[in-house]
RNA sequence: GCCCCCAUCGUCCAGCGGCCUAGGACGCCUGCCUUUCACGCAGGUAACACGGGUUCGAAUCCCGUUGGGGGUGCCA
């Protein structure tokens, strides 16, 4: 029997890291053991229905190269499935009208000095339909929910400690829980792979699927969540979390993609960056941890590097194109300035430098503006602080008055001006040229300026000292 | 509150009873390379939460404590 997997998102308006990396872990398991991979989304509820809010899933999910073998499915197109899943767990006495809102039942609560909740109430009351009535399951009073997760191992619920949960809400749409045991069953889903938040609804979903009498159960296997610094479930407010943004910062889909793996799982012989192929080949769902994992950009920054510089430089440039422009990143330049040629000729150097795509516009600035704003630090470090900087420009302006205009001649007269003076000439004139103390070697991007500019700048910084 | 889950360097991962004086990676620090920075290379820093068991032997198994997290919706 192949095995079937699915990842079913809730549309909620972008694809969020932690949904990205549980679709992963789906596609890792599907691909690895030869399965097939079911996308579905989980739309029930009527708010979440909005077709820009599809794409925003399923764009992402393409883009990192996470392929699926059926659907997308809506889970709103199957709703007659769940609605008459409903009517036979009501007939079959597993589950009973209930009239009370949530403050209804709250105010019960409060009243009977119970904790707020829904306790049953509405139970053996034989309440009729009604308009604003939901329907609840009846969860059994003794007993107990077990089930093997693969990543876990046993998991045991009290049935008792399950209050009955609302599975038909008022305005008739059943909710999720009621279509995910319908639809898993129907889509023959062996294995549900997903985030731990989801761990206390499986007994609820289980239950659920005897009542119904869904036959044979799929296995569970609950990821660990991602996290923040602060130790938290990543969230939509507080924290970075858009997939798509990622990918507009210059993250390279591989990269994601490699990192994302890497968090709960580990391979056997501690490579960590490799190509898909080879991650695929050793995953293995069992070896997944059980521990939540922080999200860390300093190593998603190091993962991204080492994939930007294995680029051919070719490509390198072709990807940069939104970030020189000005589309993907806001650039200091004026974009009509903006050389692809003066670019180009620079590019490898800026390809060893930075850690997404983004970061290019700050080695490349001082190469399309006429006078360059001076980093502050880069100044104090290497001007004020700079000995015989004074003397050092002086005498690299008066050399490159009539030098020979190519890099090699004016790399020479800088070093012939810091050797006369005893002192370090490059540093000082990095900063006047380019405004900061670091940054691609910087003589042969020189030379494609005009003598004039190059001037300008260093008598502009002379005669701030 | 109640229910559930988790616990190895700051972070991610390895370790599945002896191979562990705990390994790799990121970060950080040092040195080398170098016209700066970066890359690269060579080093260094740093962890089994605690307490009880079980066992000849425990990071690995069990129990408890502590800590962290998740759930507790007519969201999914």
């Amino acid at each position: 029997m192949t095995a079937r997997v699915r990842f079913a998102p809730a549309p909620t308006g972008f694809l969020h890291v932690g949904s990205a990396r549980s679709a992963l872990f789906n596609w890792l398991y599907a691909q690895s053991v030869g399965g097939e991979l079911i996308l579905r989304i989980e739309d029930t509820d009527a708010a979440l229905r909005k077709p820009e809010f599809i794409d925003a899933i399923v764009k992402p999910l393409q883009t990192l190269g996470i392929t699926w073998d059926e659907g997308p499915y809506y889970q709103s197109q199957r709703q007659q499935f769940h609605v008459d899943a409903v009517n036979q767990l009501v007939e079959k006495g597993h589950a009973y009208f209930c009239n009370l809102t949530r403050d209804d039942a709250d105010a019960l609560a409060a009243e009977a000095g119970l904790p707020s909740g829904y306790h049953g109430w509405s139970r053996d009351k034989g309440l009729p339909d009604g308009p604003d009535s939901v329907v609840r399951f009846r969860t059994p009073d003794e007993g107990e929910v077990v089930f093997n997760d693969i990543i876990r191992g046993e998991m045991r619920f009290t049935c008792a400690e399950l209050e009955d949960f609302v599975i038909r809400r008022s305005d008739g749409t059943p909710t999720f829980l009621v279509a995910n045991a319908v639809d898993d069953a129907d889509m023959s889903i062996s294995h549900v792979i997903r985030g731990e938040d989801l761990l206390n609804t499986t007994p609820k979903v289980l239950l659920l699927w005897d009542a119904l009498d869904l036959g044979d159960k799929p296995i569970y296997a609950h990821l660990p969540l991602l996290v923040n610094e602060q130790r938290k479930k990543l969230s939509k407010r507080r924290d970075d979390v858009s997939l798509i943004e990622f990918l507009t910062r210059g993250y390279l889909p591989a990269a994601l993609v490699n990192h994302l793996a890497l968090l709960g799982w580990g391979p056997p012989d501690d490579i960590e960056i490799r190509p898909i192929e080879e991650i695929v080949e050793l995953f293995k769902l069992e070896n997944v941890n059980k521990g939540s994992a922080f999200f860390d950009i300093a190593k998603l920054d190091h993962i991204n590097g080492e994939y930007i510089r294995a680029l051919p430089v070719e490509e390198f440039i072709a990807l940069a194109e939104p970030h020189v422009y000005g589309v993907d990143t806001e650039v200091t330049y004026e974009v009509a300035n903006y050389r692809p040629m003066v670019f180009e000729a620079v590019a490898e150097h800026v390809q060893q430098r930075v850690a997404k795509l983004s970061d290019i516009p700050q080695f490349i600035e001082w190469l399309f503006v006429d006078q360059v704003d001076y980093d502050e630090r880069s100044w104090t470090k290497a001007m004020k602080k700079g000995k015989q900087v004074p003397e050092i420009l002086d005498g690299i302006i008066e050399a490159f008055t009539d030098v020979e205009w190519n890099a090699e001649a004016l790399n020479a007269a800088v070093g012939a001006v810091g050797d006369a003076l005893g002192a370090r000439s490059q540093v000082p004139a990095r900063v006047a040229i380019t405004g900061r103390n670091s940054g691609i070697p910087m003589w042969d991007a020189v030379a494609m300026l005009d003598r004039d500019v190059v001037l300008g700048r260093l008598r502009a910084a002379r005669d701030l000292l």
